[in-house]
DNA sequence: GTCTATACATGGATAGAC
DNA sequence: GTCTATCCATGTATAGAC
């Protein structure tokens, strides 16, 4: 994984995953039937991952917009811990069939991503002056974008990253203007 | 350009360029020295487009938040009129001594995309609950993740699109709530 | 400018001994 | 499980004719 991600799936030669692993190219051969399998095995984990936090996102009992930003938080935090795996996911281009095959469950992610998206503008909790499936879109290129160049230290969860992309991307970047609901209320002391 | 984007540039050899061309492999080489010399040229178009917007978001006599959009809006516009060669600069990996250079010129813009996000902090502008380097890894992250699904019709210029990367990055994707110099202001008719 | 022919290295993959 | 040796296709690149 190491090594595909340094060089990228392609400049990857059997050469060099065997001269990191310490051993010969046949020798791999025995674990796995071709390099095309070895890509395959990685990318069936990086969508373990992904499809766990959208189903559990799908089946939450909350408002559409609140499923979305759990969907997008918890995508970020499997993201860094997978990095390695979803890192090569989102480099496959589909050049061979198992590519083509990645891709097109990744588009059954987007898809739900767009529903929801939907969903919370027709509730009004998301502005509806931009368009749902771009908004979906520009979304998952945020956390998708990590990839190339968050580096996690061993432990880190993506905890604070996370909630850093849920801020900028629902709250914005300007300094926060009051709340609808706090909106020239007086505050209340404790 | 077609060919180095669909298969990317490892991958798409000599032998592929030259039947998409409709000539033979040597051909090429009558027109340029080598594969990578190639990817040079592409690469240099890439990064002519990214410094003239980098110089001049600079050079404005604006605050740093109005240079910082500016930056962020027009790189998505360069980014649209420009894709094939951008997407190639961004899918960079560092594997050879060209494609290190690359790398290091992009160091330099996402340089001064960090000094706007700070300084626009000082200037109490933006947020100050996030980390300056975070927001802007997190900015350009989202403009150049755009390379993965926007795919503009001849003649798109990306107005819009840039639009709506603003919109969303420094207002939010949440229902607008009034601006600070609006907040509790009782509505004026025209 | 383009071709055919070819050089030479490296790619993925297999055979068979240990 | 790992090795050496080897196969064959493909990779980048060059030589030299037209």
């Amino acid at each position: 994984m190491a090594v595909f991600t340094e060089r990228g799936y392609d400049s990857a030669s059997m050469e060099l995953l065997a001269n990191r692993l310490g051993i010969t190219k046949s020798a791999i051969y025995h674990h796995v039937t071709s390099k095309e399998a070895l890509l395959a095995l990685a990318l069936e984990r990086a969508h373990e991952g992904l499809f766990a936090v959208a189903e559990e996102a799908r089946s939450l009992d909350a408002p559409a917009v609140a499923r979305l930003k759990r969907l997008v938080h918890d995508s970020v935090t499997v993201l860094v811990r997978n990095l390695p795996y979803v890192t090569l996911l989102l480099r496959v281009r589909g050049n061979t069939e198992v590519e083509r095959r990645a891709l097109e469950r990744r588009r059954e992610l987007d898809h739900l991503a767009a529903e929801l998206v939907t969903e919370a503008i027709a509730d009004g909790d998301l502005r509806s002056d931009l368009d749902p499936a771009m908004v979906a879109r520009l979304l998952f290129g945020l956390v998708n974008s990590l990839v190339e160049w968050y580096r996690p230290e061993p432990g880190d969860t993506g905890e604070p990253l996370a909630d850093a992309v849920i801020t900028m991307a629902f709250d914005g970047l300007v300094v926060a203007s009051p709340q609808p609901d706090a909106t020239c209320a007086p505050i209340t002391p404790p």
